[in-house]
DNA sequence: CACCTTAACGGACTTTCCCCCGTTTAGTAT
DNA sequence: ATACTAAACGGGGGAAAGTCCGTTAAGGTG
């Protein structure tokens, strides 16, 4: 009858194996991409193989390889909301919203460029089925934060997108994997421009 | 000796059979385009058939199947430009740079918009190789508007490639092809945002 | 504790991308 | 005109993504 006195909102929560197999179809997942780098050496037939699973199982959990990559993504992304959330002043709560509009795109700069190989592969020519959350935490911080400010007659939702776009866009897109860690004052140079768009938008 | 009047930089120029095949193999990718609408029912193997020709010849010109799309949209964008390079003010050349950078992001979200289809397409996991081009003409022409602006101490380089992103993320990445053509003011609402960014980062 | 429903599992099968390399042909110099 | 070279053509084949459906077992019910 009543099914749990705890929330699930739509269908029944995941089942208990169901948990065990995509815990341990991730934790394969790093160990291989951690052993022999390169992207796309992790293929689904080999994930499948050496998590000792049946490979409807792997497409079941994620639905497609791009999935993979964004459960990866969406896992790490955990700790880093973490300190977005509750952690200390310039990112955390407690300082200016520029202040922390600021200081989020620094720390998201950073956290693209050590994830960016992973970040490329979460990118694929269809996503939606199962796990694709299109980097919504990250426009929905920005909006938050630009609703804070006095910004008057702007459309702060499309704002928030054009500016996620702008954060997210050169690390991804228009920037090819090598100039990202080549240059070694390149994550700085992004930095400092994300910061001074940021003041532009924002009325220095 | 003296192997042509006419310029042809690096190598040599290419062969007239390969210009054939290529002019062919794009004519009949955009007819089966057109017939059986959907992006993914164009196949490498049915385009190769289509056109009477081997499949190693469509991937030697194309090199993957993104780079097909992509070398749609880059044809379809000569004549895009066309307009930018020379057409009358508002876009082409004539009004002040501001303006010109508004009426550049409305013409391009249009352009976008009616191409939404191929331009996702043509993103995929691996370009580099022969065909892709990612974007430079557009943000070749949002960096060259930029300086012709008084800017004080900014980057314009790293401007030029947000604002690029910023204008193209959120048609390519950040909506999905039902939200683009289905509010009937969405591109309304896109020109109206970028205007205002433009605005705001160059100083109203 | 036995039963029943519903979801997860497994792996064979299909489709499609892309590489490879032998063959053919365009373009040029003699 | 002929010979030569470098590039384009062709299509067979391997590899990996994604689908389907019969089988298994988890979690709840009487």
């Amino acid at each position: 009858m009543e099914r749990s006195v705890l929330s699930l909102g739509a269908p029944r929560a995941e089942r208990a194996d169901a948990v065990r197999n995509r815990q341990h179809l991730l934790a394969t997942a790093r160990e291989m991409l951690a052993e022999q780098c390169g992207a796309d050496s992790l293929t689904m037939d080999g994930l499948a193989e050496r998590a000792k699973l049946g490979k409807g199982t792997v497409f079941r959990r994620f639905g497609t390889r791009a999935g993979i990559f964004q459960a990866l993504l969406d896992d790490d992304e955990v700790a880093f909301q973490e300190q977005v959330m509750a952690g200390p002043p310039p990112l955390g709560p407690g300082a200016a919203p520029l202040e922390r509009l600021i200081a989020y795109g620094r720390a998201r700069i950073a956290f693209l460029i050590s994830h960016s190989e992973i970040a490329r592969a979460a990118l694929d020519g269809n996503q939606s089925v199962p796990a694709g959350t299109e980097t919504p935490l990250s426009r929905a911080h920005i909006r938050m934060l630009l609703g804070q400010m006095r910004l008057e007659g702007a459309d702060l939702d499309m704002l928030a997108v054009q500016l996620t776009a702008a954060l997210d866009g050169p690390l991804l897109l228009f920037l090819s994997a090598a100039d990202l860690t080549e240059p070694p004052g390149a994550d700085a140079r992004i930095a400092r421009a994300w910061q001074d768009l940021v003041q532009r938008v924002c009325g220095s």
